[in-house]
DNA sequence: AATGAATGAGAGTTCATTCAT
DNA sequence: AATGAATGAACTCTCATTCAT
């Protein structure tokens, strides 16, 4: 884990008297951690606190030194990683010119993250969509950066000319995110060992192609038809 | 209980034994409708089962007489509205005949349901994501016959030659299904009282189209790039 | 326990359907009787509400059917006890014509009160008094009304011509207030069986004759002397 | 942490064993002082023992150092304060030979100290009275010292001829300690800002005179009227 | 069929105290 | 002597479920 993001609200991390490469932060990078296999395990209201301790290897309460509650656990797990998300989808874009090439860029990175940690899958696609308290958070939050770095590469798509200019960027956005959501939680759900290698590419194909073949006259924009 | 309004729904509901004058399975309508709105307010752990009781204006005992349990309430909506909701789209798919027409028709019903019935849209857009649990009991039966029904439209495509022979349907599907849902869980958020209309022939644009111009070379299926 | 005096708060009871002798308020009683013996022995923070329902004869939970909270139950054996000494009290004194009589009876009703129940005489004398939040909800309610009792006595000797006119009747009042309270915090805590009998009107005595002898010029009010 | 406050009250506090240039016993005084006014703000259950070494500017775990525990601080509360009243009792009395103006001087010190710290009175006229267990152990200590002190006096006078003979010296120094405690909890209570000045003679005046008029009957002593 | 009082297991959180540094 | 991070026992209150009526 970069130490730069576990540096994120590091409250406890004033130390400064230790003298060498006693990492502060460990343990709260050992908490979070460990709330994140728990709550993969048992679900975020089946897991109690005690657990995600004892599997962190401290003490109940000292859970409580490092974040304000259980909600702040998992709120805090969404915020680690997101910002490692986006962070590294910025990173990743840096080198990449071609809008529709950064889409799949994206792609990749989406899938393959989740796809690399079952447990965090498992807590992103279903632990955080508890109740209509943590989405709004969510979505107001990280997500809407998330959706809105999306929206910027397909409006970039329209100015550079490979991207319909009927295409409304922040839905397609949308949809590309719902999409890609969708693959992650299947493949979560699927208890097969199946990689999600190849997805992204084909999420692209048809997000940048369509299921149709060219000519087809169905779904265009003006044909009214409840 | 005003019977008028437990009449809305009304549908033979499992309780087939009982064949009395009194519409039997009107308390349980009820109920049922009464935890779709609890859930909804409070979020599914929130909500007490007394308020549910409350809400439909009977005892907390009686709740269950109707449900074996809190979670069977939930299962219970899952079930009916799934149910209602394939029922309705395979009637409506039966008048029309051409594949890209049946999506843009599934892509209404779908947002239309939902957006008519913004408690239903939160008990299904969140609450019924609680758990892996439940997630997993929902992916292997009702939800996967819905998406059973996206594929098979869509291969029906392929065979009228209006879809791309190298689209996947499966995850052509699930796509389509991801977009759906996206939309529908951003209505549900947004607390803009804005509309769905629309919505469905954009995604339907976007999922025969692509958001790409005719021509680009980006995301052709062939091209390697993990 | 008098019905009436239990019918104070009773939340529960409009159960009206009951038929006959079942006191509703019943269990309610019971749980405040052994909260009183609860909260004698352990004091108020040590005693766990699990150990009040545990005396009861009712689940920990039931507790919560009848009181709000544990602070609650405090409350409400206080609000109770004064409730009745204030109304034996009036009653006492109607039957009484002469103040310096009144004084005397209103001292033998309370310590005799006080006297019959340790357990009470402990909630009273030292669990009621934990923290200023009790002490100021007292003192502004029905403290404040027995306070007044006996100003209100005070001042018919005045007019009486029985008490001085010198005298500040609600000063005189918390006086022999404090006076009391305190013989009854002292036999409390004193774990002989002595009895208060006597002592109320030792202290009515020394409260209306003075200790001083007849003629004793000390302590005459404008005698300044810091 | 001012040691010009610290000195205040420079006191011999328990360490001897230390005796070096340095002011042993400084931090042990902050740290009481702390408590003091730590425990008025919060109750002595609500305050934490943070709280008190935060006030006291120093760690947590220092507060372990002077004292055993929670308790033991509210048990020095004590001590230091009633040792030095009763020492200031001793030595005010020492200049003074009439029974009653020692009384009268009594009373005054005991409501000035009082009226002098609020938080201190808060702390005496609430918060030690938190259990039986604190109250029997303050009765059995220098409570009774200073109780006996007041005893004393009262037989004195007797001796002296200005006070009956009738009258139990026990039971009054009881009575007047509790109508000087009561006057002190009831100006604590009552958040006007209103002295104490002039309370301490009327309470006098009505120990020694009485409320009633000279000649009056009632409450004679050996009036039997239980 | 319906009621709703009663149950009792369960869990988040606090905080006095310790102890390695 | 001083620190303050860590501990873990303890306790109130909630609420799904039952069952006598």
């Amino acid at each position: 884990m970069p130490p730069a993001a576990a540096a994120v609200r590091s409250k406890p991390a004033r130390a400064a008297r230790v003298r060498v490469a006693v990492p502060r932060g460990d343990k709260r990078d050992a908490i979070l951690r460990a709330a994140i296999r728990t709550f993969a395990r048992s679900g975020f209201f089946g897991a109690q606190v005690a657990d995600v301790a004892r599997t962190a290897g401290v003490a109940a309460g000292t859970v409580y030194l490092y974040f304000r509650s259980k909600d702040d656990l998992l709120v805090s797990i969404f915020e680690r990683v997101m910002s490692e998300a986006i962070a590294e989808g910025r990173a990743a874009l840096a080198g990449i010119a071609d809008p529709l090439e950064r889409l799949r860029r994206i792609a990749h990175l989406h899938l393959d993250r989740l796809s690399r940690d079952r447990d965090l899958a498992i807590v992103f696609q279903v632990e955080l969509r508890q109740t209509t308290k943590f989405m709004e958070r969510f979505s107001n939050t990280l997500l809407r950066d998330y959706l809105g770095i999306l929206r910027d590469v397909i409006a970039q798509g329209q100015a550079a000319g490979v991207v319909r200019p009927g295409i409304n960027p922040t839905l397609a956005a949308k949809m590309l995110f719902g999409a890609l959501d969708e693959m992650a939680t299947n493949w979560m759900l699927s208890h097969r060992r199946t990689s999600l290698d190849g997805v992204a590419d084909a999420v692209i194909d048809v997000f940048v192609h369509g299921v149709g073949v060219a000519g087809t006259a169905a779904g265009t924009e003006e044909k009214p038809r409840s």
